[in-house]
DNA sequence: AATGCAATGTTAGGTTATAACATATACGAT
DNA sequence: ATCGTATATGTTATAACCTAACATTGCATT
C-alpha cells in the first residue's frame, strides 16, 4: 500500500495505466484502442480513458495528435518548445521534434496581425526514413 | 441547362453549394452545421457534405481545421505555401497566413531525420486582435 | 468520526465520420 | 446516337470519437 504523494508530477492509477499503454505502443493510439488494451486492467468506459488522457496532457506527459484523433506519450519528461510531429502515413510511426527558432517563427507570423498565440499545433504528414526509401513493388 | 465543363477547377453542384455556404459563413463550419444550412438546397445525408468537402480540399478550395473538426473556404483561389491558421478561441474567428520561409523551415526540421514531408498542418490557437485587447470584466 | 476534495465509476447521449451498395449523370470513343 | 467508363450522387446503416450528468469511492486534513 503506497501512499499517494500529492506532487505536481505524480500520477494516479488510471493515469499510470494509460501512460504505460501509450509508452509501450509503437504508434499513437485512439481512445477506444486504449480502452481495449486496458479492459484487462479494469477499464470499462471511454470516459475513464478520456479523463486520464486529459490529465496527462495537462501534465505534459501525453500529446494529442489532432490530425489523427490519437494520443502519444511525450518523448521526454518535459519540454518548453512547441513540438513538431512527423507522421508517417505509410507505417503510422510518429516522431517528435523540437526547434526553438521554429516555434518563435510560427508565432511571429500571426503576431503581425495582432494575434496573441497560446498553443501551436504542428503536424507534418509524409513518409518516414524507412518507408520513403523503399521502392514500390 | 449549363453543360458541365470538365476542367480541373470546375465545381459540381454539391461542391458549389458547400463552398458557397463556407464562403458566406464568418467562421469555419462543421460538416453537420453545413448539412443543416444546405437542407433547403436538397442535402439529406452527411455523406453528401463529406464528399463535397473532400473534393474541395483536393482542389485546394477548402481547408480542414484539424483541431476544430471544421472546414473553411480557402482565402485565395490558389496558393503554394502551407497555410498557417490563427484560431481565436474567444470569438471563433480564423485567419489564414502564409510565410514561405516558415513552410520551408518546418520541413527542414523533419528532413533532418530522413523524413519526406507531404503536407503540413499548422494551427495556432490564441486570441485575435479584437478579443486579445479587451479587458476582462 | 466528520469534512472536503479529487479521482473514479456508470449510464446515456451527442457529435463526427465512414462502409456498403444503388442510381444517375457526364464525357470520350466509336 | 449509343456504348462504356468514370465520376458524382443518393440512401441506409453503423463505426469512431467525445462529453454531460450524476453517483460513489478513497484519501488528506481537521
Amino acid at each position: 500500500m503506497t501512499k499517494q504523494i500529492s506532487a505536481k508530477h505524480s500520477l494516479t492509477k488510471n493515469q499510470s495505466l494509460v501512460l504505460n499503454a501509450l509508452a509501450k505502443a509503437d504508434q499513437p493510439l485512439g481512445a477506444y484502442e486504449l480502452l481495449n488494451r486496458l479492459q484487462s486492467s479494469g477499464f470499462k468506459a471511454p470516459l475513464q480513458v478520456y479523463r486520464a488522457l486529459d490529465q496527462l496532457v495537462e501534465k505534459g506527459r501525453v500529446h494529442r495528435l489532432e490530425s489523427l484523433n490519437a494520443w502519444t506519450a511525450c518523448c521526454e519528461d518535459q519540454h518548453s518548445y512547441t513540438p513538431v510531429f512527423a507522421i508517417c502515413d505509410d507505417c503510422g510511426n510518429v516522431t517528435e521534434h523540437f526547434d526553438e527558432q521554429l516555434a518563435g517563427n510560427i508565432e511571429k507570423v500571426t503576431k503581425r496581425s495582432g494575434f496573441t498565440p497560446d498553443r501551436s499545433i504542428i503536424e507534418i504528414h509524409g513518409q518516414c526514413d524507412d518507408c520513403g526509401t523503399i521502392t514500390q513493388s
